[in-house]
DNA sequence: AATGAATGAGAGTTCATTCAT
DNA sequence: GATGAATGAACTCTCATTCAT
């Protein structure tokens, strides 16, 4: 009765197909970000998603495939947190704030974040590089506050994507690698060069 | 006789068993950034070194100190251009200019920079990531510059070489990888970004 | 009701069930004839006969059987075509030319036949050989001929029958694979080889 | 002492390399006739050749080639017999009777044959169809005969080469699956068709 | 010191077969 | 009866490492 009751009022009972593969996902993010792209094992992803090998091969053609899908839906999840309304609303340089309080956020809560993206910009994939849509995230945000007067006008916003991109990448993979610094001075110093390199005044 | 005669003509003899290193190092480093660590073969690199691969055992104890070997031969050349007296001499800002040309310049000459670097910060090694020596080199610059009065002195020169080191890189990998800029705009970005956010006013 | 009013009107309503049985035999015989037993796939087959995989299980206990079931048929087809009374009512040698008129002309029908016969003794079966039926048909035909004084009396017909299906099978096989002579040419030949060897003077 | 004296007088000591070769050849001639292409596995053919697998890789580039070579071997082993001079310099029919002794006494031999011959016309194998070089060979012989006057003047060597094959390839499947006739009356009975289909009267 | 043939563990991938729906 | 997603055993092939020469 209970369950029934609870099924009724569920969101919409995942079909068992896509539990699967949200499982297949999370267990490749985990392998690959623990092991590396070749060190991780397909057999080792299948056995701590609690499926067959087999299984995987339903839903990607190959090893690299499973790789691309892992990294995809992490770019989006890290973009869709990029897109929160309040983000968009909020004026430079306080947006900067905000925006890399999320960031090391988003580090904290997925540890495989940096590996996977360090793994990402070479081999595996001649369709565009990973990092991509996450560097085009940023200098829309960038492009926004030249547009609003907030940062430099003679910035190219593309460029400076590129370069902001690097150095919070770096001072992520510093964070979930040493934790030498307490999560707020890791987003000060970020805010702090951000503001003065990018800033107006 | 004859063989001894001509070795004492030669420039400087280096003894065969150093040239071989070299060349297992050279094909090693070629190999590494071409195809990434784990599909470069060891025997493909003793063929591109004209060696045979039980050589390369008795040198390293395997592939992965082979890399290790690569990595530390490439931070070695890259923290001894940093080195030079004349850097040294120059105060910040200037101090930046000549860096990042120098920077630009090693990534224009060893296309295998990047894929290298990006290679280098997971996996294999315990013993510290490599990058640390490149990292601990920049820090001491900007020491240097905050000792005398030149960058921001409330600057943490460790923390702040993470962050410069990450943006650096980013910007050495999209200029290999993409050549979307004449290299000296590319330097002057880079310039310009670090004099904002480090240098006083 | 409908649907029985449709069915009472079509030509000889074939079951669903047994339309279902003939376009799996087909398909299977074409994708065995195609790739070989063991490159043929069931999911190919169950796909191109129109059909679930677990359809194919609930007639044939599997792919050596499924095969067994594909050969069987082609045999029986065969066999049929050698029945018919025309055939038995005329006298040699003119039977010859009867015999390897429809054989010719079946393999330019069927031409999975070939790669059939000859995936057929080997291997997947332990119970008789593949061709069986048709050697013991063919041997029907010489024993027929000796009985009426047409085929020379010291013919033992079993063992000219196996000699004369290796004669035909491989004039079948190369007409399939090469098509260098006219089917008349082909047949020309293997009358006037059988002629000679067979009939009295 | 004894040990050197035979070597000195060995035909000259197989290397290590080429025995090796030899024994991995003959696994793999008996493992693909005994379970055919593909349930031949390599694993086993090392196993029996006393070899590692990557051995045989060193060797041959796969299965496929692997299987290559051993038919190509077995058909210039064959050809070979069929270049006796004692064949060449005897007249038909008489030469039948020799050709079919050397066959028989080859199928008795080596009873991989069969299996291999008829694994041998499709499949695996673009350039060329395996039984080609027997074929050429017969071929060659009718012609002789036909040259010499032995033979009947308006037979195509090269047409009845290819029927002449299937009859006898007939014949040894059957010899060496059933075992049912004397080795002499098999001999006999395709002399006495070979006779009557192509010689002179 | 140098060689490179040999090794064999281990990986990705395939596909016949099953069975809950 | 029909389905097709799921299974997992078993294959071929690779390549770091070794060691007799």
């Amino acid at each position: 009765m209970n369950d029934i009751h609870i099924a009724m009022n569920a969101p919409a009972p995942k079909p068992n197909e896509q539990i699967k593969t949200a499982k297949i996902l999370e267990a490749a993010k985990h392998q690959f970000a623990k092991r590396g792209f070749d060190a991780a094992k397909l057999s080792e992803i299948a056995r701590e998603a609690g499926v067959a090998v087999g299984t995987i091969y339903l839903r990607y053609a190959g090893k690299a495939e499973l790789l691309g899908a892992v990294l995809s839906e992490m770019e989006s999840g890290f973009c869709g947190a990029m897109d929160d309304p309040l983000i968009w609303s909020t004026p430079f340089p306080q947006r900067f704030e905000i925006i890399m309080s999320r960031v090391i956020e988003f580090a904290d809560e997925e540890e495989s974040l940096g590996p996977l993206m360090a793994m990402a910009p070479y081999g595996v994939f001649d369709s565009g590089r990973s990092g991509d849509k996450v560097r085009a995230k940023i200098s829309a945000h960038l492009q926004d506050g030249i547009d609003k007067g907030q940062l430099r006008a003679e910035l190219d916003s593309k460029r400076s994507a590129i370069l902001a991109h690097g150095m919070v990448e770096a001072a992520m993979i510093d964070h979930m690698m040493n934790r030498s610094l307490p999560k707020q001075q890791v987003i000060d110093e970020l805010v702090e060069a951000s503001t003065r390199w990018l800033a107006k005044f």
